[in-house]
DNA sequence: TAAGTGATCTCT
DNA sequence: GAGATCACTTAA
């Protein structure tokens, strides 16, 4: 089942855990489709986020995230990588979800290289027809499977929103059943 | 541990 | 326009 805008129209760290165990699924340019488990989130929420793309107001990088959850934030960074973001919640309210892994894929910029997803999506919706989205295969997570950390690379941010559990990520993946 | 890489943002 | 920074990765 594709999730709909509604999944996305809710708190960000609400949708940040039911997003593991979802599955991210991508329609390369062949036609194949890929589809792979998602493992690892982490949520920005808010203009207040220090964290946040979002904390100092809305730019041309940015403005994915005002808009109502439901579609792409797709930024590039370091020269080299792209990140690719779901945004969430409300409309002008920015928030957005960071995608940092997927089954045997660890680590946001070797995702998107590895999926072939680029800026391309940026603003995108999330649906079948721009050719990436996300699915609920049925997979369960038990809430014992889910565990938090403070997010990666957000030392700026300083010391309340640096230390905010807002990584989520999947362990014992065995335990997870279809 | 540090370099690589270029878009973006914040000053001049 | 210039300079600093950056939601990362890899090789050492």
């Amino acid at each position: 089942m594709v999730l709909r805008a509604d999944f996305y129209q809710r708190p960000a760290l609400v949708v940040a855990r039911e997003l593991l165990g979802k599955f991210l699924v991508v329609r390369k340019k062949n036609g194949r489709v890929v589809a792979k488990m998602i493992t690892e989130v982490e949520a920005y929420d808010g203009i207040r986020d220090k964290a946040s793309h979002a904390s100092r107001g809305k730019t041309a990088r940015n403005a994915a995230m005002f808009e109502a959850g439901g579609i792409w934030y797709v930024y590039f960074v370091y020269g080299m990588y792209e990140m690719l973001n779901v945004v969430v919640g409300r409309k002008d309210y920015p928030a957005a979800l960071l995608i940092r892994g997927v089954e045997g894929v660890h680590g946001p910029g070797k995702l998107t290289k590895t999926l072939g997803i680029t800026r391309r999506f940026n603003g995108l919706p999330a649906s079948r027809v721009t050719g990436l989205w996300i699915e609920d295969r049925g997979v369960r997570v038990p809430r014992s499977a889910i565990k938090t950390s403070p997010r990666i690379g957000v030392a700026y941010a300083g010391p309340v929103w640096s230390k905010k559990h807002y990584r989520f990520f999947l362990v014992r993946h065995d335990s997870i059943r279809t």
